[in-house]
DNA sequence: TTTATTATTTAGATTTGTCTAAATAATATT
DNA sequence: AATATTATTTAGACAAATCTAAATAATAAA
């Protein structure tokens, strides 16, 4: 199956937004891809042609076996070209999005493994998110709960939800990042903002927006 | 200037058609490009409105200086990634063209940048072909003959001119690659074949057209 | 349960890049 | 120079991916 470009972004947008196995709506994917509520619904036409999603009119939309196969493939792609930037060309954490978002769609199996080769194999991205092996196999991600809901004293961060340029540019700003270990001081009731000390640097205090999207496990 | 994959794919093949300065042709293009001689005549209209090409009706195609610009890029690009398949993710020297062929529109400058730094600047491909710098500069090319024409005895393989994956696989196959060394043992004038001995190796025989596309320059 | 609101789809248009077939220009041949 | 051949362009069509505006379905509110 040779999917465009076009359909490659529909797929996985419709995966990232059904999260396991919610049906997913017209609008949502439309704001999600930034495109018209009319557009979507030619697309899904396409790709319910295609086999590779469930649709019905006015019903939404879920990936079938075949898509959610497709979906694994781009997420892995994606992923690994965010470690390759990361690790290797030495970009920050917050500007490999677009240009993964770009190599992503080079659909060559030999040089998705390759680079996963060379790589080492790795299981998780820069932003903690996992990485679906050559067969589309995702690691199982490790227990983690957001910042705001822990309730142990020293954590890791594991991973960041939300992959705006804004957030992740202030986690850099403040020395976040996946790996750092950070120690809760206090939690404010008033606002539910979270006063924490990053290892190694003095103690700050983040909204409760902001500890919602930071993932962590306790150290 | 924002350039399609279209746009760019006519612009690197003007590039490569010219050879410093001559006129390319609709056909010539076309063929190149394998698309129809229509197809090419809409696309220059569209690229001299963006004057990235000189155009007359029916007096050919050659580059502006911003098109030469465009060209250089888009060629930086794709042979610092032919670079980084073969030397880091061990593509064989005939596998990378493809690949490369993808690669090339991601049109991020810092991206090249890091990628080239990362590869140690390299100035030539895996093909022998000359990178342009981040300003278009093209390392000038050492002296270098065909293998047909060439009278010392002695030569090391400087480049391939023809990179279609069956003269590549050949070559491949007899373990001749950029740097190999080769002594000339004899030319048979029936048929213009010559008969080479690649270092480390017993004598071959090759025809007077791979000749022609393997360049050498004297050990 | 009507009515209002919101979500979704349809119909028809637009842009980009391509094509075929026919027309025209340039070049080669007699 | 007239004619034949080849190269190029034009005209009109098509597919993909998108859009706007209008129509319809689903849901929420009165």
């Amino acid at each position: 199956m040779n999917l465009s470009i076009a359909e490659e972004n529909h797929i996985k947008s419709i995966y990232k937004l059904q999260e396991g196995d919610a049906v997913v709506t017209t609008n949502a994917l439309a704001y999600e891809l930034d495109t018209k509520p009319a557009s979507v619904t030619d697309m899904a036409k396409k790709l319910k042609e295609k086999k590779l999603i469930e649709y019905e009119k006015y019903k939404g939309i879920t990936l079938s076996a075949d898509g959610r196969k497709a979906a694994l493939q781009i997420v892995r792609r994606h992923r690994l070209w965010e470690c390759f930037l990361v690790e290797k060309l030495s970009f920050s954490w917050e500007e490999v999005h677009e240009l993964a978002e770009e190599l992503e769609h080079v659909r060559s199996e030999k040089l998705t493994n390759r680079l996963s080769e060379f790589l080492g194999n790795p299981v998780i991205d820069p932003h903690g998110d996992p990485i679906p092996d050559a067969n589309g196999k995702l690691a199982k991600p490790r227990p983690q709960t957001s910042l705001d809901q822990a309730n142990a004293k020293r954590l890791v961060v594991t991973a960041v939800t939300d992959q705006s340029t804004a957030l992740l540019a202030f986690l850099n700003a403040k020395g976040i990042k996946l790996g750092t270990q950070l120690e809760i001081m206090a939690h404010y009731e008033y606002d539910n903002s979270i006063e924490i000390k990053v290892k190694g640097q003095s103690a700050i205090t983040i909204s409760e927006q902001v500890a919602k999207n930071i993932m962590v496990r306790p150290l």
